[in-house]
DNA sequence: CATGCTTGGATAGTGACACTGTCCGACAGT
DNA sequence: ACTGTCGGACAGTGTCACTATCCAAGCATG
């Protein structure tokens, strides 16, 4: 297909794919002439999971490219390609300061992490963004005075290691590797909003049930 | 204190306190003079609160100015001013369209809703933020192919309702209602991080001891 | 009192981001 | 040949969260 019907198929705008294309989150039609190219059904569908990623997921534009190319390099192993998402993905750069609040959360998040049994490298964990993110957290809450010690997180923890299995599941119901690994990228961003949204939808309930 | 020590304090620089205060973030200091104005402990506190929103809830300035409106809105009853934060924070302003994949996403949610037992009257709801987004987010993975029924909506509601539980204890163990309800915004914004950070972390952990 | 610093308010500017608009020289269909 | 569409290049747009600059009025020190 021509890059109209692309755009057409999947939602966005001409200009919006010439501008993935010039970003590299979207692989180059097959020329078919010097001022033509043609697009597959492949293009549709990266681009359909661009999209979704960036308007629904809020991914930014480089750190959707990034995701991308990681799930595609052949050269990574299947596991890390499958944590793509969770390593190219969410979190502001800060490394740790000298803030007490950040000290603070740094040790409840370890204590945390013993009690659930998860094994992370101190060393290379840090590098991890999720963890970094998580500190930030806590170490927000913290300096707003509310409680948020291991007691605070435990069942945090507890309920995402419960969401782990079903999304991994979810994810090994695909029959090849490739789809594995698009179907890990996709579900670990859009479930996101999805989990966000119920919860605040349970809490007006709840809310309303004890008020 | 000045407005210098508020910067110092917060560790918001005075350009950006400015700013909050033009933008309406943040009450104006008790005049002292024609050019000196002076700040107390609840500018601190509510400066450190627009910060934490900002920076880690990822909140705009647009509507952390409508959730503190909200919550500081003495007309409103005390179940609605807990609800602040879910009501006017988060979402995009799309209305359903007649997109097939959001047909089959409404109705999903609403058989969730439905087997959750959680009531939502279906012609208010439509107005709830958390709700519109839900049925963006399950459509979008309608649209790229994923299993987003029901039945996988379901473990993501339940664990939700959980959450909900405990977030509403942690409310309820602030002693004041104004305190209740500066506890219900920073906790339902700042634990979304957290949350999002453990179940990624989950991800990777669960997927480590898969592969 | 003069001097030089700081203060708070007003206003304009910045840089990042995600597009979007415009132009142009090929084609492709009739 | 004519007309319309195509893809590429590149400059421009709107939004957002600040940030830099000015300014006149204090205050602090000599």
């Amino acid at each position: 297909m021509r890059l109209a019907e692309l755009s057409e198929r999947s939602g966005a705008s001409t200009a919006t794919i010439k501008y993935y294309l010039r970003e590299g989150l979207l692989q180059p039609g097959r020329r078919i002439s010097a001022t033509q190219a043609e697009y597959g059904e492949e293009h549709l569908r990266r681009l359909r999971l661009v999209r979704a990623l960036i308007q629904i997921g809020g991914v930014s534009v480089a750190d959707a490219r990034e995701v991308i190319a990681a799930a595609e390099d052949e050269s990574l192993d299947h596991h890390l390609r499958l944590g793509a998402a969770t390593r190219a993905l969410p979190c502001a750069e800060r490394p740790a300061e000298d803030d007490p609040a950040v000290a603070t959360a740094c040790r409840s998040v370890e204590a945390l992490l013993e009690r659930l049994g998860w094994s992370c490298d101190p060393g290379v964990d840090m590098l991890n963004p999720a963890h970094r993110r998580l500190i930030d957290s806590v170490a927000a809450l913290v300096r707003l005075g509310y409680p948020c010690d291991t007691e605070q997180l435990l069942p945090y923890g507890r309920l995402a290691a419960q969401l782990a299995v079903t999304d991994l599941d979810m994810v090994e119901e695909q029959p090849t590797p490739a789809g594995q690994i698009e179907a890990a990228v996709a579900l670990t961003v859009l479930y996101e909003p999805v989990l966000l949204s119920l919860r605040r939808m349970a809490h007006a309930e709840e809310s309303a049930r004890r008020f």
